[in-house]
DNA sequence: CCAGTATTCCAGCGATTTCTGGAATAATGG
DNA sequence: CCATTATTCCAGAAATCGCTGGAATACTGG
């Protein structure tokens, strides 16, 4: 009994998701629209591509239905065209790491993750958050702190880390956090720190898996005084 | 900030994962294997390809970790690696269907699946299942029934159903159920049975929903004297 | 050990994808 | 309306993918 064509056409636009997400530039592309709103020529130097190729990978992904843009003028911003795309993708995410042993591998490489970095989880860090028990720190590009961050958390870019230590409390326990368990920020925040004198440990998780819970999140600097 | 070389292997895996999903071919071998372990020359034929070709797509997945295989005797049995895999196939169709327009003007091009047939529910069908309310009607190929079936499920193959009506209750309500939303042997059953005078609906979901949700499945036609 | 069957390997081709660099388009600020 | 900037469109070249058909391999049952 085989399938008519009815259904193949159906496949073949489940297969359109799956051609989206089967370059692994698309795929990170992705990781940083998981973070926020971003500009052509943003994503291109954080992704460290030519404009060009990103703005073609970018078509790619729209013409799949995963981002939309926004225009402001002359710049064009894309964004996740809704939440259940960051949860698809962190799915894939997961399912990879849980089925490719080469991906627990690398992130084994970086040395840092296993009780190194003493991990905190979601739940404990909404709580001792709460208690001001902690201070947050985000550490990924200024620009993905405005676009949103972890309510409460300070912002210091990895790269100026080293020049403002000053900021930070010398006696509060820190938390550094990042776009998400693959990323390299935060651990590498937490090495520094601890190289310091500061008592850092990672959060387990990043922005994306934070605001998905439904934890709360703040956009720009708004606040301070 | 440019990523250095190691986050690009970590994509470059993740992508694995992207590629495997990339074919129609593929997608329906894995929507197939949802349902349960089968042979090449099954899968080949329940998908309409050549055994060599589909022997080619059951590597690339395997090359991906999404399946494994089992030897019994001459023949080869491919399954899904473990749940998780069923799920992520599930998270890809359920976005396709969300986000891809196409995908509900084709569903609904059937003709069948809106307030027509009358759909249920997976937890009003256990209710009512379990006071025997209802017939539950499986018609799927009996290789796929065999190999994982919604308990107290009575196995008629859409082929097979015309010759077998006499076999079906007149007065109960019936059931039918397939390989999922995005199925059409349900829904050709239920047209088959209403035109025959039969109370019949469709079951929401498929066995994959049904069996992840924990709900009891058995397998093979054991329990039948 | 041989014949038979199921599956995989392999070569080759046409189609698709990816990246590059140059040209075209769209909005802005004088 | 022109110069500027951000982005997209458009070839063209290299690499990859998908399908086919034939050969090779692996196991079974005699």
């Amino acid at each position: 009994m085989p399938d008519d064509s009815r259904s193949a056409e159906l496949f073949e636009q489940l297969a359109r998701i799956g051609k989206a997400v089967a370059s692994p530039r698309r795929i990170e592309l992705l990781d940083l629209l998981c973070q926020g709103e971003r500009g052509v020529e943003a994503l291109a130097r954080a992704a460290g591509m030519s404009v060009t190729n990103t703005s073609q990978h970018l078509q790619a992904l729209r013409e799949a239905r995963l981002v939309e843009t926004r225009r402001e003028g002359v710049r064009i911003h894309y964004r996740l065209a809704d939440d259940d795309v960051c949860r698809f993708f962190l799915s894939l995410r997961d399912l990879a790491r849980s089925r490719l042993a080469e991906v627990e591998r690398l992130l084994a490489g970086y040395l840092l993750d296993d009780g190194e970095l003493e991990p905190i989880g979601r739940d404990e860090l909404l709580e001792r958050a709460r208690r001001h028990d902690v201070v947050v720190l985000d550490v990924r590009p200024a620009e993905e702190y405005e676009a949103a961050h972890i309510a409460g958390a300070v912002s210091i870019p990895l790269g100026e880390l080293e020049h403002r230590l000053g900021e930070l409390p010398a006696r509060a326990e820190i938390v550094a956090y990042c776009r998400g368990p693959f990323c390299l920020l935060a651990p590498q925040a937490v090495e520094i720190l601890r190289e310091r004198g500061f008592r850092a440990r990672r959060f387990l998780d990043g922005l994306p898996e934070w605001r998905l819970a439904g934890l709360p999140v703040a956009t720009a600097t708004e606040g301070a005084p």
